[in-house]
DNA sequence: GTTGACCCTCCCCTTACGTCAGGCTTGAGG
DNA sequence: CCTCAAGCCTGACGTAAGGGGAGGGTCAAC
């Protein structure tokens, strides 16, 4: 007589859904109809299911495997091969994934030695956004520059951290002062500003030469991640980015000129 | 002003259609339309298109994403974990998964030793199911007898599976006629069967003493991949291959009774 | 004759968009 | 001022592999 929908789904494990649907599908339909339109499945039936349900453990898609059970086997194996390579690229793609967490773990268990609830009391608006630091991180970890500059941050106190974004906001006013009454980006007002923001940077997480500075002025026109944490969004106006980093890029040119200054060695 | 769709689409490498779809989602509407409607992304809009593409590199579902940047990133941490953790098992799934298409490919390549034509030609309606194969070769691949079945099996020639097919299909057509005239199955002309089944399995691929043939007859009861390399699917009869494991065990117990009659050791 | 388990065929739902279709808007050139 | 191409809009359907349910028929047992 054969088998039932609901004895086949048992004991091959699938759901009577799938049956219904392999059968719509034309992958496997039952060797025989009841008159009242039951499916019955031979043991032929069920040796065809084995054989996809195989091929399907292998995340072949349905139509793939179809094409295998048609052909008489004509070139399992050219299936099989490139299902193998493709599996690997996965494996691939999925390790560098892992390794992506993984860094982002680690950038947000060193980075901020804060409690959450203290974080959003101290950054407030600032969001410490995990995924520019963790690019950030895949970008810049062997730079010694990046890693002094997370050590540091690191070993901020919750105080530390209160008084650097007090200098962080005070300076933030003066620049859209700046901004908004049309100083110029390359005048020394807006210089001068620059300047003060590299000296933060100095002072609190790690010495900054120009080239150093300029790096970080071209990210902050580039990624507007970058750029949220100097000015949160609300703040923001159009070309306000562009317009930091080419105060940022003519002071740099402007201490390139003369060398004599250098409070990097007092 | 701000940037149009397709502007943002084109820097940030995803399509228009991708932005409309994270609109009408709410998880990213631009923060200005225009009087006819169009879309206009400031750079805050910028700044978290770019944290909701790092999550999706990640393959978070987007929905999770919204929680994610909605939440002051409360604990992105823990999503990040969680992910990690199921990319590492998504890992060692496919790992498992190449082993068994790497496992596939050995025994087609060393199973038989014939091309496609001559496969087709020797073989006919018996099809060389990979799938059994494959499985059988990944539960036995340690036992002894299944090490020199295979190796017996690839040093067959063209001719030798030719002979080997021949003797198995008169042997089939014996057993159709003796299960067609209801002839028991513990009976001496199906004992008489099974014992042929055993020595053919003897003489072409390996010993096959009463107990290995035992759990060969279970296999082709349980198994309709198994009972289909023995009789193909349009000879087969409802309660055939339970008639031929039942032979089998029988001609075992039969054996087992009269030990003294060993041509294993002739 | 009636219950309860099983079966049937639609039909809508899911993800993260791709792919039209039909119709506005906008900026540049004539 | 008109036109034309490029760009934008909304809306709707399709994808893979089924999940879930509605509404109704079938079957064996009591």
């Amino acid at each position: 007589m054969g088998y039932s929908v609901g004895q086949v789904a048992a004991f091959a494990g699938v759901t009577v859904r799938t049956l219904h649907h392999y059968d719509k599908a034309g992958l496997l339909s039952p060797g025989e109809r009841s008159p009242a339109g039951y499916r019955f499945y031979s043991d032929a039936d069920l040796a065809r299911l084995q054989q996809i349900l195989f091929y399907r453990e292998l995340d072949f898609p349905l139509d793939e495997i179809a094409v295998i059970l048609r052909d008489p086997q004509a070139d399992a194996l050219h299936h099989l091969r490139e299902r193998q390579r493709r599996l690997r690229e996965e494996i691939a793609r999925l390790e560098r994934l892992a390794e992506v967490a993984e860094q982002a773990i680690e950038v947000q268990r060193t980075g901020v030695a804060l409690t959450p609830e203290e974080r959003f009391e101290v950054f407030g608006e600032i969001s410490f956004d995990l995924s520019y630091a963790t690019e950030a991180q895949l970008k810049w970890r062997d730079s010694a520059a990046y890693r002094e500059a997370m050590a540091r941050a690191r070993a901020h106190t919750k105080e530390d951290w209160r008084q650097l974004m007090n200098e962080a906001a005070a300076w933030r006013a003066e620049l859209l002062a700046a901004f908004d009454a049309d100083q110029p980006a390359d005048g020394g007002l807006a210089m001068d500003l620059a300047e003060r923001h590299r000296r933060h940077l100095t002072r609190w997480f790690t010495p900054c030469p120009p080239d150093t500075h300029r790096r970080i002025a071209d990210d902050l026109a580039a990624d507007p991640r970058a750029f949220a944490l100097l000015v949160p969004p609300s703040q923001q106006r159009p070309g306000l980015a562009a317009y930091v980093s080419k105060a940022i890029h003519a002071n740099a040119s402007r201490r390139d000129g003369s060398r004599t200054d250098s409070e990097e060695h007092p």
